[in-house]
RNA sequence: GGGGAGGUGGCUGAGUGGUCGAAAGCACCCGCCUGCUAAGCGGGUAGGGGGUGUAAAGCUCCCUCGCAAGUUCAAAUCUUGUCCUCCCCGCCA
């Protein structure tokens, strides 16, 4: 969320920003509701102090009349706090609902049409056949199941099976080596039931409850993606400065609703109800965030590049990059069969934003006052439209793919899939 | 699931109604002392919020001893609920 004392002071320039992104924002209310809070607060505490010092005369002095001021006293305070507080929930709750501001390279736009190519790398692969889809190429492979899918969980999920599967997890592997290997991150296993108030520190909550699925009955959320439990690992905590940048990489399953998406890309490996994912997130300082930032999408790139993937680097502009980021690139693979890019990674950088819904905090130096970090994460990758692009790339005029040489270790030496 | 113990500052840990935002120790910082280091001596060090201040500083008040509610003029301390941790028994991958 945003200081409340920058909406004090230039409430404008939130609302601006808030209008570039498209989203509603609650200033004027948030503004009222602050004063009518200070009004309460502060005749609260003007009692509580004279009562505080009175109670103290009372233990001296144990007079009956005394005791009676104080008590109505007592009453006072409680029913002007009560109310100061019945206020302030109020107005935290509109906070949670104020989007974040935006680092001043994002594009103004409106929809995923004015985003820009940042960067681009490779080129569009010539496979001199007519491509087929992934999705044509997995069933008739028999390494991925949709129809039985169907029967065993429903509609957005998935089966793989056999060397489709193995490829999923050679993949992984391959990913978390690189980057806890050669960029720094540590390798997490995290839970993926996470609490409201996790769901609420990286601004899951409240607005965005119907994307994700709830345990009925319990205050439990299965994660839409690893950043929700990475990012709130050191939820209020004060960390110290030479700790950061801290780095974490993890491989876990992510669960998405996907309401709102009817009928949008009902077919294939894409979108789906489960998909696996390998994340990366950073706690920095706020001196070191951006670079982290350009950092993050690169190690993201990597794993794309030594794949052999051709990819573009897509900058999101105001419109689409979302409610909580302050600056967001897509890395969007290119895949021959389906004739389009497919989002295989995200990344975005978010200032204190998150930090102060998980209260994040870092000393920047010794005796120095705390003062909230800087949280970036980023897909390193999305797993299956990985797999997607891999399928579609590799695929061979017979309807076998051939295994990217960076994973052929991590196939038991598999140079094909489908090939008998 | 049943029984028991406990959650206090960066850490260890004392505190069972006011003199406690909190002893003591550790760690850390500043100073003194000493060829250097260690030891010793003195001082300092929780977080949040309101008001004041151009701002930094400062001043001042309020809140916070897992969380929530209650009793009381007054709660870390008493009551209830809740969450979490640990131990024993049962069950279980």
């Amino acid at each position: 969320m945003l200081p409340l004392e920058l909406i004090r002071k230039d409430p404008e320039r939130v609302k601006r920003a808030a209008q570039l992104k498209g989203e509603p924002a609650p200033i004027d209310e948030i503004l009222q509701l602050d004063e009518k809070w200070r009004g309460h607060l502060h005749r609260a505490e003007t009692i509580k102090a004279e009562q505080n010092r009175l109670s103290k005369e009372f233990a001296q002095t144990r007079d009956p009349q005394l005791k009676d001021r104080l008590r109505e006293m007592a009453d006072r305070a409680k029913a002007d706090l009560a109310e100061a507080e019945a206020v302030k929930r109020q107005l935290d709750d509109l906070l949670l609902r104020v989007p974040n501001l935006f680092h001043e390279s994002v594009p103004v736009g409106e929809s995923e049409a004015d985003n820009v190519v940042f960067r681009e790398w490779g080129s569009r692969v010539e496979l001199g056949f007519e491509a087929r889809t992934h999705f044509d190429l997995g069933e008739a492979l028999g390494i991925m199941d949709f129809e039985r899918a169907g029967k065993v969980a429903g509609s957005r999920f998935a089966f793989l099976i056999g060397e489709g599967a193995r490829l999923e997890r050679a993949l992984a592997q391959f990913m978390l080596d690189v980057h806890t290997r050669e960029h720094g991150y540590i390798e997490v296993l995290a839970p993926v039931l996470v609490n409201s108030a996790s769901m609420t520190g990286t601004a899951n909550l409240p607005k965005f409850g119907d994307d994700a699925f709830k345990v009925e009955g319990q205050d439990l959320w299965l994660i839409p993606t690893s950043e929700v439990p990475l990012t709130n690992l050191h939820r209020d905590e004060i960390l110290d400065a030479d700790q950061l940048p801290l780095k974490y990489t993890a491989y876990t399953p992510c669960f998405r609703s996907e309401a709102g998406a009817a009928g949008k890309d009902t077919r294939g490996f894409i979108r789906l109800h489960q998909f696996s994912k390998v994340e990366m997130v950073k706690v920095t300082s706020a001196e070191q965030s951006m670079e982290e930032f350009e950092r993050l999408t690169a190690d993201a790139e990597d794993i794309l590049q030594r794949l052999g993937l051709h990819y573009q680097v897509m900058v999101m502009c105001t419109g689409d990059m979302g409610f909580a980021q302050y600056k967001k690139y897509d890395l969007n693979a290119w895949c021959p069969g389906l004739g389009r890019y497919l989002e295989v990674s995200s990344c975005s950088v978010f200032n204190d934003f998150q930090a102060m819904r998980a209260n994040m905090r870092y000393r920047p130096a010794r005796g120095a006052p705390p003062r909230f970090v800087h949280t970036i994460n980023g897909s390193g990758l999305a797993l299956t439209r990985t797999i997607d692009a891999i399928l579609e790339t590799y695929q061979r005029r017979d309807g076998t793919v051939a295994v990217p040489e960076v994973l052929r270790p991590y196939m038991g030496g598999l140079e094909v899939i489908g090939e008998r």
